[in-house]
DNA sequence: CCGAGGTGCGGAAACGTTTCCAGGAAACGT
DNA sequence: ACGTTTCCTGGAAACGTTTCCGCACCTCGG
């Protein structure tokens, strides 16, 4: 019953695949119970001081590494310390920026992170959400493409915590954190209207897409009650490219009476719109105001104004939201967080109407 | 024995969370063992037509869903169709293209992926590879920091295959993936001299990391053998950030007889230089060359010439790399893939000695 | 001095699956 | 026709862990 000398003591990680070193080599090298060591390594209260010692050190000799799968399949809450998080594209600016504010609560909560793009199509986030349950994890944020709403509420239903981001879904139970873009879309479109401005062109992203909608409502509600009137000719949706957009501004401003200012309601439109404005030379004389920042917009010539979100203050509070609930998912009601957005006056959308 | 009508159908993900349905009442229902409905569900060969028929029926009535983490644990090859990416930061675009190339790639084989950012700290990474390991992940691809090196080792010994990505490192059984930095660096050092510039200011990140020595090495080379000769006041490594560059570059040209070309061995140092020049009014008239693209690079005046990389190419190569040794990991001796630099004139790299 | 109540510990069952093994039926060769 | 091989199938063991339960011991009040 004695600890047993540590004589065949190995480096940690040390050990081959096949005779891997187990909670029961642990036991038998320490000389108690199974249940002792699962009691010792999950840091259980009510075990006495010198066997929590002689379990440390055997565990330590032995080179005992904890298999965490093994333990989520057993264990009562079945938590696998796991989140998914569902993004339209880990490679675009705000999903990474997202990602790694995800990452980092996460981390603070030993809780890994699997990730996933669905490019914005409905049943390649309907084939993520299935994976990532299949796999247990104990929570799911998703930035939702719409399309796999049903998906989602059954993902909820059976019990798993889910806060959807960037984007308003009504789902019961289901938290929401987004930016209030119809705001932030009208604020920026009446300065340019202030400025004088009269046609203002409008370049959004597919309606399909909640934000879509929104930056294009806050663009009608900026003309309301001003002298300018919104001319159809200037409003491009469904834009879903940097390519796209820039064709389509040059094809607006090829028209008689071109727009003076224009506002790009994505991220990439906003680069295309730059593009063309650039090779047409037009950069300094037609206003430009984008929804959501990129980076070095501020070192184009002209500066590039825009109305930003803040990625990470989204992704923190998810993450705080869903680490939260994970404990006890239905305890407090679904709530809506709204993050404000900022507007950054760089230069483009300083630019008064030409003559 | 019939097949029993499916009278109580549920949608999917319908189960509630305690009382799951198992492969034990699937088997049930269908009348058959266990062991047979596993067959099915694995697709292995060797069971009659009308039990896969009957098992897959009852699996669909009662929404059975699959429990990947039980079944790996029991599973003779204990995969768990899992891969760890430890990246740098999960938020800078050189990493994200790469997360994205070697998610797609996980993804054709039904493989997720964790991710997780060093921040290029050694600690970190030691911390990532020890928790990814634990969840019993069937590969690992590494941006190595160079001070994890031994663990690397452990993990691989231990059998978890291995492939180091972007950094060379010389361990057994460990496949790496970079590019050829030096060649990189050296020619396009040697199209500035080439244009005739004699002073070419160098700013480079820490020596710890393989590929700022690399490149560093690549200046050095671009000078042997032409008139110009290296003037250390204009050599500065241990750059960590776009801020430091920027310091550093109105340092060195404050200098009497200062540079008249600038080449920024990384991202972030590059944008720091280019917000130098900017600022200091000289982005036409002092050259710059940058070592890897970054998106906008072509849109700022005048466009940045950089030696482009190109990570989706690194990480579909790494993922293919990874993914076929997890399969039979000890039977390819270690390869070293070296992917090709792209050397992109822009404008600034072209702007001859003023003068 | 005795019984009730608590505490610390270990054996065994359980988690949901895969794999081993053995048994029965069918197919084959002689 | 009969022994042998092959094929299909289901019961049971195993994977590494957590949790249940009961046992032994200790303490304390009466």
């Amino acid at each position: 019953m004695a600890p047993i000398p540590g004589d065949e003591q190995r480096l940690p990680g040390d050990e081959r695949r096949r005779g891997r070193v187990t909670m029961r080599d642990v036991a038998d090298r320490a000389g108690v119970g199974l249940a002792t060591v699962s009691r010792v390594i999950n840091g259980k209260p009510g075990v006495a001081a010198d066997l929590v010692e002689r379990v440390n050190g055997a565990a330590r000799d032995l080179g005992y590494r904890h298999d965490v799968t093994a333990s989520s399949l057993r264990r009562a809450d079945r938590r696998t310390g796991t989140i998914a998080l569902v993004l339209e594209d880990v490679a675009n600016p705000f999903s990474s920026l997202l990602h790694r504010a995800v990452g980092d609560a996460a981390r603070a909560e030993s809780v890994l992170v699997l990730t996933g793009s669905s490019d914005e199509q409905p049943e390649r986030e309907r084939e993520l959400i299935d994976t990532f349950t299949l796999r247990q994890v104990d929570g799911l944020i998703v930035v939702p493409t719409g399309g796999a709403d049903a998906e989602l509420a059954a993902v909820r239903r059976q019990g798993t915590p889910i806060v959807c981001v960037d984007r308003l879904v009504e789902l019961d139970q289901v938290d929401t954190v987004t930016v209030d873009n119809r705001e932030g879309a009208r604020a920026a479109v009446r300065r340019l209207l202030d400025l004088g401005h009269r046609r203002v062109a409008f370049l959004g992203d597919m309606a399909s897409i909640w934000t879509a909608r929104e930056r294009h409502a806050g663009y009608l509600e900026a003309h309301a009650g001003t002298g300018a009137a919104v001319d159809e000719r200037f409003v491009r949706r469904e834009i879903r490219s940097a390519d796209a957009a820039e064709r389509a501004i040059r094809e607006i401003l090829g028209a008689d009476e071109p727009p003076t200012a224009v506002f790009a309601a994505q991220n990439l439109l906003t680069i295309g719109a730059v593009r063309a404005l650039q090779r047409l030379g037009l950069q300094d004389r037609v206003a430009l105001i984008g929804f959501d920042d990129f980076p070095l917009a501020d070192m184009l010539c002209p500066g590039v104004s825009v109305v930003a979100q803040d990625p990470a203050e989204i992704g923190l509070i998810a993450a705080r939201l869903l680490l939260g609930r994970i404990g006890d998912p239905d305890r407090r009601p679904a709530r809506h967080v709204v993050v404000p957005t900022t507007y950054i006056p760089r230069g483009s959308g300083e630019i008064p109407p030409g003559r």
